[in-house]
DNA sequence: AATGCGGATGTGATGTTGTAACATTTGTGT
DNA sequence: ACACAAATGTTACAACATCACATCCGCATT
């Protein structure tokens, strides 16, 4: 794993993400868990609307892609969630307390999404902007190939 | 520069444009010209729609989305564009001759973008990838933030 | 010049992603 | 219970992207 924790699952998860958004003064919804719960449901990153899908599905009524969005954002706002920008959709982070620049690694034959730190990289990333004379914020990083398992 | 080439512009750009497009046995036709001379004459990332507006202004008829996206992906397939994935949008290509994994520098206050290249890093990048089992096959690497101008 | 072929473009429809504006409900502190 | 702020619902629409099929144009062959 190289990072130094463990990936929390399940309800453990649950609760760091619900502690995270505390800690950043927001609260924590029914329906922000249920967003949360529909995100960590998927294996691939999920755009909005597969996410509004499936928790209408869940909850047994139409919940509008809007509201998502709106959660999604403050998901990503608050470290909960990522975009993954060559995607246009989203996957849960598994360490929602460390903040990272992170790395997606995306399979162009089945979607699947690995995420990667390396700060090493990052950081020699957003020095070669400053370089140039740019003020990084938000670094994005992915690489679109072929995971392992779609390579052979 | 660092690059040890300087930048064609305007025609210069324009006919180095056509030889790497012919060279990749497609033909240079006048749409294709007037969709390379468009998107030329945006400073920042254009979009696909952006593009077709100023080619139908240009052309005085209406110029369909549809074909601009052709014409685009074939541009980026073939190294005359490339596209700006964080912005939905697409650049020239200043050097249509060589290939590299592009880095571009996004402002988020006024748009601008700017394109660099670093082997050393992408190339570390790649490697990365690798390590992690993945075949990598197109990195994207973007930095939002604020340009020079804007930062202040 | 006529024919036929293939690549390029035109055209309309539609799918997908993302926002705006405003009404309504819910949560929290008093 | 009340009042205020935050969250969510609802509708409409804007922006980005693709599909299917018709038409046109350049070019080689006859």
């Amino acid at each position: 794993m190289g990072h130094g924790h463990h990936e929390p699952e399940g309800d453990a998860l649950m609760g760091a993400a619900q502690a995270a958004l505390e800690g950043a003064g927001e609260q924590w919804t029914v329906m922000r868990a249920g967003v949360f719960a529909a995100l960590s449901g998927f294996v691939k990153p999920a755009s909005a609307y597969d996410i509004a899908e499936a928790v209408s599905r869940a909850e047994g009524r139409r919940i509008a892609a809007n509201s998502i969005y709106r959660i999604l954002d403050l998901f990503v706002a608050a470290n909960l969630a990522q975009r993954v920008e060559s995607a246009n959709a989203y996957v849960v982070n598994a360490h929602p307390g460390c903040r990272h620049d992170c790395i997606f690694l995306v399979c162009d034959a089945c979607g699947k999404t690995t995420h990667l730190d390396d700060d090493r990289l990052t950081s020699d990333l957003r020095k070669t902007a400053l370089t140039a004379g740019f003020t990084p914020e938000r670094p994005v990083v992915e690489v679109r190939g072929r995971c392992a398992a779609c390579a052979g």
